[in-house]
RNA sequence: GGUCUCUUGGCCGAGUGGCUAGGCAGCGGUCUGCAAAACCGCGUACGGCGGUUCGAAUCCGCCAGAGACCUCCA
């Protein structure tokens, strides 16, 4: 145990070795965003949590291709009413825009957010826009195989008869029966023959504004059947994980996992991946709550229930500090002390840089790089790597103190750990500082102020010396006394 | 109503039969003219009640509480 990568399948309820397809490479799908309003923070714990398995993969010697899409239609407020309108078609009618101009607008938001959190772009994000013909392709194969029907240009899939002969509710855990008795039974159901029958194809009202030609009808495709698309064209029929939040494994996921069988006659996906879900002080983040925010709020602090503004590398921070699968609480208390843990351990690489080596070691580097290095392949368990990475804190600033010592080749060797643990699997990147900040007059004058501070220190005026500190405090300036003289900073 | 999950010290969060993470806060100390910052040290917790066991936070049962999905959600 310890060297092999184990992955909780959502799929088998177990955890498993992670055994790739293909040796050497690792196909990956992620479920994106439908961009039709601005990224919130349930959006950072899908993409930071794939983040770190793509880094991780990677750092391991896998060649990996990580698909992510951009959902840019098909998404319904409603997908039971058959009234039920597209996201972004509603949002460009209200705003009277085009569709397009909705979706890069968001995807625009969505990049640079995720740029912030230091997530790496994806091999290949696809568009669902730019797959109609793929989607239409593949609701061909289902009706020949028998698994969907058509009615008034519109084309539903048939789950009762898929059910006969593959068994719809696997991943998930339910069972059809379970899905008839208690699924909500509701008027205008017309076109399908259940309630649970979900659209491969959706004829377009005449006021729907996107819309593409096909043999049923003009129209446009469900919301499930972009990523089954979109998964198989990229990684292949058969590829090796699966990603998403959890709240997506019904019915999405097991929607795509009964598209593939019906197309292709075998599950496309090995490995499924879901994260949990985001709460704040408690309570599901939601609209209706007030409690709903935006990565934009969240960095620049401009929401009610945030004390202060929180930087991307504290939210990626806080986010790696709870394992995945388990439900992460966001409170101002919180996020603070990761703030403030993350600053430990950011000055602590600063440190070993510049550390200097002795003849011989007195404390024990592999024993930690092991233990995160198991942690890791443990179903990727951040915060035990993350907890490991702080007992090797300490013995940076106990050789710093002279209190233990390290040899020139584990130095070198503690060096290389740490920067790619931290760096390139964590992902986590110092902050640039505001200091500074193009403004030369204001650091130019507080610079003045702290020399004079300086020389009445020399002169022992602690009255002078003291009234700068305070008035430059009280201004938000923090300053820090060194050895050498002092370092200031703009308090955020 | 159905299916499922969770309940850990002041806060957040790992662990999941014995070796009892980590961060933040708190307290004590080092440093400092004083402070701040930094660093060092300290803290024995697992909802309640039963049961299994030599031994349970960890397994089983019941009770209480919280949440998720079943409808769009990451």
């Amino acid at each position: 145990m310890g060297n092999q990568l184990i992955i909780y399948n959502t799929l088998t309820r177990t955890k498993e070795i992670f055994t790739p397809l293909i040796e050497g490479r690792v196909g990956l799908y992620v479920c994106g965003p439908t961009v039709y309003s601005n990224s919130h923070l349930g959006h950072a714990r899908p993409n930071i949590t794939f983040d770190l398995l793509f880094r991780y993969l990677t750092f391991l010697g896998y060649k990996v291709r990580y698909v992510r899409n951009i959902t840019d239609v098909g998404h319904l407020e409603d997908e039971v009413e058959e009234t039920g309108e597209d996201k972004i078609s509603k949002k460009a009618r209200l705003e009277k825009v085009e569709p397009m101009e909705v979706v890069q607008k968001y995807m625009n938001t969505f990049h640079r957010n995720m740029e912030d959190l230091n997530i790496l772009p994806p091999s290949i994000e696809p568009r669902a826009s730019g797959h109609i013909i793929e989607q239409q392709q593949m609701i061909d194969s289902i009706i020949q195989h028998g698994f969907a029907y058509e009615t008034n240009g519109s084309v539903y899939f048939d789950v009762e008869k898929y059910n006969d002969e593959f068994k719809y509710g696997k991943l998930s855990g339910r069972n059809l029966d379970d899905i008839k008795t208690n699924t909500r039974q509701l008027d205008g159901q017309g076109e399908k023959k259940n309630s649970f029958d979900f659209a491969l194809w959706k004829k377009a009202s005449p006021e729907h504004i996107m819309r593409w030609p096909s043999k049923w009808s003009d129209g446009f495709p469900g919301w499930h059947l972009e990523c089954s698309a979109m998964s198989v064209k990229y990684l292949g029929e058969q590829f090796d994980i699966h990603g998403g939040g959890m709240d997506l494994t019904f019915p999405h996921h097991e929607c795509e996992i009964a598209q593939c069988t019906a197309s292709l006659g075998k599950e496309s996906v090995r490995y499924w991946m879901h994260n949990n879900m985001i709460t704040i002080n408690g309570q599901k983040m939601a609209r209706s709550l007030g409690n709903f925010i935006t990565l934009d709020e969240l960095f620049s602090g401009t929401h009610e229930v945030l004390e202060k503004a929180y930087s991307p590398m504290t939210i990626r921070f806080f986010i790696l500090q709870a394992h995945y699968r388990s439900t992460i609480d966001f409170s101002n208390e919180a996020l603070q002390a990761s703030e403030k843990g993350l600053e430990r351990l950011l000055s602590a690489v600063d440190t070993l840089d510049s550390l200097t080596a002795s003849a011989q070691s007195t404390i024990d580097i592999n024993s930690i790089k092991e233990k995160c290095f198991d942690a890791l392949n443990d179903d990727l368990n951040s915060p035990i790597a993350i907890a490991h990475l702080f007992d090797g804190v300490k013995m940076i600033n106990a050789v710093k103190a002279g209190n233990e010592s390290i040899s020139k080749e584990d130095l070198a060797d503690f060096r290389t750990f740490f920067h790619s643990i931290i760096f390139d699997i964590l992902g986590l990147k110092k902050e640039q500082t505001e200091k500074g900040g193009g403004d030369e007059i204001l650091s130019g004058t507080i610079e003045l102020l702290l020399n004079l501070r300086m020389e009445a220190k020399t002169n022992k005026d602690w009255g002078t010396a003291d009234k700068i500190r305070n008035e430059l405090h009280s201004l938000g300036i923090e300053i820090k006394d060194t050895k050498e003289g002092f370092e200031w900073n703009l308090k955020s």
